[in-house]
DNA sequence: GCCGTTTTCGGCCCGACTGTTTTCAGTCG
């Protein structure tokens, strides 16, 4: 079974809960969580790198001793550190750090105290009301924990960028009406357009916090109330999304909107430079001794650790720092670049609109062409298009644009990737089309291997433009397609094909890290929307939003080029 | 466990809130 980055990963964060409920070092643990991290965003397969004979790559944080691991791991699939660490404790203990309000000197207490291990033995402990009678324990830490426990199996759920967006969105609207705030935004994962967050950060400016803090409690959407205090407060909407709030003076909102944005690996890093500058750096400003010299902008929390301002999608702490510091920062691709939109569904198939409706949105929009991409036969479910209803689709097109004027719609189709490789319509029908965009839509389980060769064939074909949604991934649904990304990039660049970022929220495939693979290849991407009603091309926000987290700039996206020249670059190059 | 034109040893980011405490450890972000 071949071992992946994530397996790895996850290996080194079982570690770390084990060593922390150890009492190890503090910082021996941050090692082994940082390599983790480290290792499950890198990417490159470092299995693979290691069965080609190649060698372990130089990454920050992991020295002589991690690599050895890391090798071990991925080459043995185990790792003997953790087996013994499993001998010294139950391997089962590290799913109690899962519950709030649970850490490793607890967890470790339960342990010793009354032998659990299991989330089950920890409900039947508090159900006994043994754990009150714990030190450090009471009352209310044993319900909060059987509270916890109950609530575990729907709880731990991430929310959509789309969805947190609602719940975001009014809440800073009701927040922006309480007594004397001057500012309300989001910051966290959010700012950051993560593909999907786990709770909302919203940061307040205001002459005092407890006011703003009464006002919040009455927001009638609030659930339950986990915390608050004078500036900062956690509840849960009705909706089960937890939000924390915080309130700070104006003159620290641009420290506040820094540290609150995270990420937590890049806020470390920032403060470690800070550090080295004799500065200190919190929520409130940037400190020398007792002496504030920079806060109420983000710029000037930079520029006091000697930086330029990073865009908040790149604050992962992967390499973003070093970038800034030499000059090197990219100029992230803006929703206002895109000329238009290459994966369009219309009526003719499973789309709500007709292609004059389409077209009139698009130039709305201020675009200059707008791809239709009807499905193939094979998805019959949505209506495909066979090759005489395609026929008849690309006269209308013609016939249409030679009325609409400022936007040209583009012959396509969204062509089902068949198992074997090959695609769902004939080549000659393909030729006569300005672009053929092709996807899986079924098989999605196949092994590794054959799955990868079934995409790389269905690029080697002649007419083959653009490879859809790559990795058909559905968050919170259906797991990635289990392909080799890399050779996949590598070979569209040698076939002279393209990768979408499909901006549907539950999509954003590409991921971020893919996205700088193909950027570091020199493939272009498309963000396309895969609209089916025109409400959808909003989501081309959220398409972006990942493509400027994996560092894409305007001239790495396809559909930035002007019609004029993208329709030369759509026609493959290769004979 | 990592890391270093200040260091190969001694550092490693910082503060709010809770619950159980009589001054703070643990947890969280």
């Amino acid at each position: 079974m071949p071992i992946h980055n994530a397996d790895i990963a996850a290996i080194f964060e079982e570690i770390a809960d084990l060593l922390e409920i150890q009492d190890a070092n503090p910082f021996r643990v941050r090692a082994y969580r940082n390599a983790a991290r480290t290792i499950g965003e890198y990417g490159r397969e470092v299995a693979e790198i290691l069965a080609g004979g190649g060698k372990l790559p130089k990454l920050p944080g992991i020295g002589a001793d991690l690599a050895a691991k890391i090798e071990e791991i991925a080459t043995t699939g185990r790792s003997r550190f953790l087996e013994e660490l499993r001998a010294q404790l139950p391997a089962t203990i590290t799913q109690l750090l899962s519950i709030p309000g649970l850490g490793p000197k607890r967890v470790k207490m339960l342990y010793d105290s009354l032998q659990v291990e299991t989330l089950d033995q920890l409900a039947k402990a508090a159900e006994a009301g043994r754990i009150r009678e714990l030190p450090g324990f009471g009352e209310k830490t044993e319900r909060a924990i059987l509270e916890a426990i109950r609530a575990h199996a729907s709880q731990s759920r991430r929310y959509s960028i789309a969805v947190a967006t609602q719940y975001a969105q009014s809440l800073v609207a009701h927040l922006r009406k309480g007594p004397g705030v001057r500012q309300a935004v989001v910051a966290g994962s959010f700012r950051r357009a993560k593909e999907t967050v786990g709770d909302l950060d919203i940061l307040v400016t205001a002459a005092s916090g407890p006011p703003v803090m009464t006002h919040l409690l009455a927001y009638d959407e609030i659930a339950d109330v986990l915390s608050h205090g004078e500036t900062r407060s956690s509840v849960v909407l009705k909706s089960g999304i937890q939000v924390d709030v915080r309130v700070v003076p104006e003159e620290s909102f641009g420290a506040a909107l820094h540290y609150f944005t995270g990420s937590k690996p890049h806020n470390i890093a920032i403060r470690k430079l800070g550090q080295e500058r004799g500065l200190k750096i919190n929520e409130y400003g940037v400190f020398r001794g007792e002496r504030r010299i920079a806060g109420e902008t983000e710029e000037s929390v930079f520029a006091a650790v000697g930086l330029p301002w990073i865009p908040p999608e790149l604050r992962e702490d992967r390499g973003e720092i070093e970038a800034a510091r030499a000059g090197h920062l990219p100029q992230l691709v803006e929703l206002k670049a895109l000329r238009g939109d290459l994966h369009v569904h219309s009526k003719a198939s499973d789309g709500r609109h007709t292609l004059r409706e389409l077209a009139e949105e698009a130039h709305r929009r201020g675009w200059q062409y707008l791809a239709i991409t009807d499905h193939s036969p094979r998805l019959a479910v949505t209506h495909g298009l066979d090759a005489k209803r395609l026929m008849q689709q690309m006269e209308e097109i013609e016939r249409l644009n030679e009325t609409l004027k400022g936007i040209r719609l583009l012959k396509g189709i969204e062509v089902d990737i068949l198992e074997d490789g090959s695609l769902d319509l004939a080549d000659s029908l393909l030729k006569e089309l300005d672009l053929v965009v092709a996807a899986v839509h079924s098989h999605f389980n196949l092994p590794r291997e054959q799955q990868t060769r079934r995409i790389l064939r269905a690029m080697d074909h002649p007419h083959f433009t653009l490879l859809a949604h790559p990795s058909g991934r559905e968050i919170g649904g259906r797991p990635p397609m289990d392909v080799d990304m890399e050779r996949i990039i590598r070979h569209a660049r040698e076939r002279g094909c393209y990768l979408e970022l499909n901006a549907q929220p539950e999509r954003l495939d590409l991921t971020d890290i893919h996205c700088q693979l193909a950027k570091a290849e020199g493939v272009l991407v498309s963000i396309n929307s895969d609209a089916h009603t025109l409400l959808d091309f909003d989501h081309l926000r959220f398409g972006v939003g990942q493509a400027r987290r994996g560092w894409l700039e305007a001239k790495d996206v396809l559909n930035t080029r002007s019609l004029k020249e993208l329709l030369p670059i759509l026609k493959k190059t290769m004979g």
